[in-house]
DNA sequence: GCGCTCTACTAGCGCGCTCTAGTTGCGGTA
DNA sequence: TACCGCAACTAGAGCGCGCTAGTAGAGCGC
């Protein structure tokens, strides 16, 4: 930076404005600023930055890595952010590193604030963490954890599923849980909840399942196991586990959704596949981004508003993938 | 940092050194330093840490956020890492965000090291940004861009795979290359040369791609409409291609691998999925990470020792997406 | 001529840490 | 006793910036 004021002949504070984009340099040294850094190769250096101002305008954000609704939701945080000036540091979460890993190295990097996507760490630990630095959780309630969340309306996406396949005329269907993954508890219940609705109640049966193609991939198998009549339509917790349900029931031979209907949950970006084609559950992905790194920026600017719970209105798509039931 | 060495009554120093693990201090000291950190809730900062010693013990990965072989890279990229006593910072390439910007905020984040997982940035471009910071470059041939590399020996497994479809007796084979993307052109070599050395450059053909499922499913969608007979075999660009390529021909009714065989290239952990079985040509990815941060790090000790390039042998992995062909 | 405002610019401290060049005190050795 | 070496510790500069408080000079009205 000294260099670059000394080849155009300023103080090093008039590079800094200029840098900044901010008033108090004119046109004319701007443009002789910019060239001289150009030539220098020079680039406004982020830590030392970091350092003098108080605050660094940098967002965390964990995420899994392999999980495709997450990077549905990191293409639309870097361009929210950006255009709010701030800058976004990934920390990846995998098997060989845990939430807390990822959360501790965007803090020593001085994030000033944190988007978790789909956190699996628990409600007390979350909400201690919010006491240290703002965050934002995405995909998941917390009931009076004080922290700031965005999620779907669990309920109504799964009520609207189940709407659609009992119009369809299904009456045994089968829900493929999540576990305790973000979201799955609330799914489960407006399951059962829409069952009893229909009267069917008789027919409810919940497979324990998670988050990933091999939980809908081992229900498959265990369903195809069981010698028994197939369900005629399945709710899955979520796309991926549908993605490997579906991919199952082909290899055995079943068509879907000729002989059993599968629905998903997330409308990722895999469900739009020309050969997927899954009817699922859309989730906004755009505006879930949105809200976190919003809700990030208010909170940053004023630490002492209620913390808010924004819930997304939740929306079947119908695709391929569902059908009126086979002839039993 | 201060408060801490007031809590304890000695100098900052000290208390750096501790938590540099540093020889210097005795072991009554350190129990009390850190005592007093807890207590105070300190934890080192990076930025400034960055900023005085003159090298962040940062590496850079850029990613593609959908890319499931990258996500295999990058779990494997952390351990190493820090096991070298180096952290890690993603950069994620999205449509939205070039290459160019995600290696921007790297190095303004002060890595002092890249690297780039499949890089789509154009060699020359590479070549100059090698020269600026050590970067190794993952999944891709550069020839002599001067820069580190590791990629799989894509001819030998492309090989692999033709010679164990040659030998089920398929002669119909066809190629869905993968464009411009990192080590296509290799691959499509190889497939051509294979043809060849088993007298089957008649049937050679090679159908435009991408890495994408998207352009898998579009190829199956062109052979399905062009009324003539499909080929018996289809070697994909990458798995993403294949996934692509299979879910489209399942739902056209096409058996796999009863009517058409196909392999995919990665051995990305979607392949491994009981409800995938893909057959394909496995990617060495945790040797391929150990060697790419291990590469930064000998370059950050000695910038000018001979850039290498590493060659990873390839392998054919089985499963159950090949057969041998229909009867004609 | 004076004082005023406004634009364009500068001096220099401080952010939280690392690192070099020390100092202090103590036990061992000739 | 004098000296050395070593462990344990400290003072203070400096990393590359941002920011506050300031100055110099041009333009203007009276």
């Amino acid at each position: 930076m000294a260099d670059v004021a000394a080849r155009v002949g300023v103080s090093r504070a008039l590079v800094s404005l200029v840098f900044r984009d901010e008033p108090g340099a004119s046109n004319q040294t701007r443009e002789r600023v910019f060239q001289a850094a150009a030539e220098l190769g020079y680039r406004p250096d982020s830590a030392a930055r970091v350092l003098a101002r108080n605050h660094s305008r940098v967002l965390g954000v964990t995420l899994t890595v392999r999980n495709p609704f997450h990077a549905d939701l990191v293409e639309r945080i870097y361009p929210v952010a950006e255009q709010l000036g701030y800058d976004i540091l990934i920390s990846a979460t995998a098997p060989s590193r845990d939430e807390r890993k990822s959360v501790e190295a965007l803090m020593g990097h001085r994030c000033e604030a944190l988007v978790l996507l789909g956190p699996d760490t628990e409600d007390a630990a979350l909400a201690e963490l919010g006491g240290r630095i703002p965050i934002v959780v995405v995909g998941r309630r917390i009931p009076e954890a004080g922290v700031d969340t965005v999620h779907t309306a669990e309920a109504k996406g799964v009520r609207q599923a189940m709407d659609h396949l009992a119009e369809l005329g299904h009456r045994s269907i089968l829900h493929i849980d999540g576990g305790n993954a973000p979201g799955a508890k609330e799914r489960r219940g407006a399951y059962r909840a829409a069952m009893r609705k229909h009267g069917l109640s008789e027919h409810a049966r919940v497979l324990r399942g998670d988050h990933t193609e091999e939980s809908g991939a081992r229900a498959a198998r265990l369903l195809l196991a069981e010698q028994a009549e197939l369900p005629t339509a399945i709710l899955a917790s979520n796309d991926r586990c549908a993605m490997g349900l579906l991919d199952a029931l082909r290899r055995a031979g079943v068509e879907v959704p000729g002989q059993v209907s599968v629905v998903g949950y997330d409308d990722s970006h895999v469900a739009h596949f020309s050969h997927i084609d899954l009817t699922t559950v859309h989730q906004d992905s755009d505006r879930m981004a949105e809200y976190a790194v919003r809700a990030l920026v208010n909170r940053i600017a004023d630490p002492n508003q209620q913390p808010q719970e924004l819930v997304l209105d939740a929306k079947l798509i119908v695709r391929g993938t569902t059908a009126p039931p086979r002839n039993q």
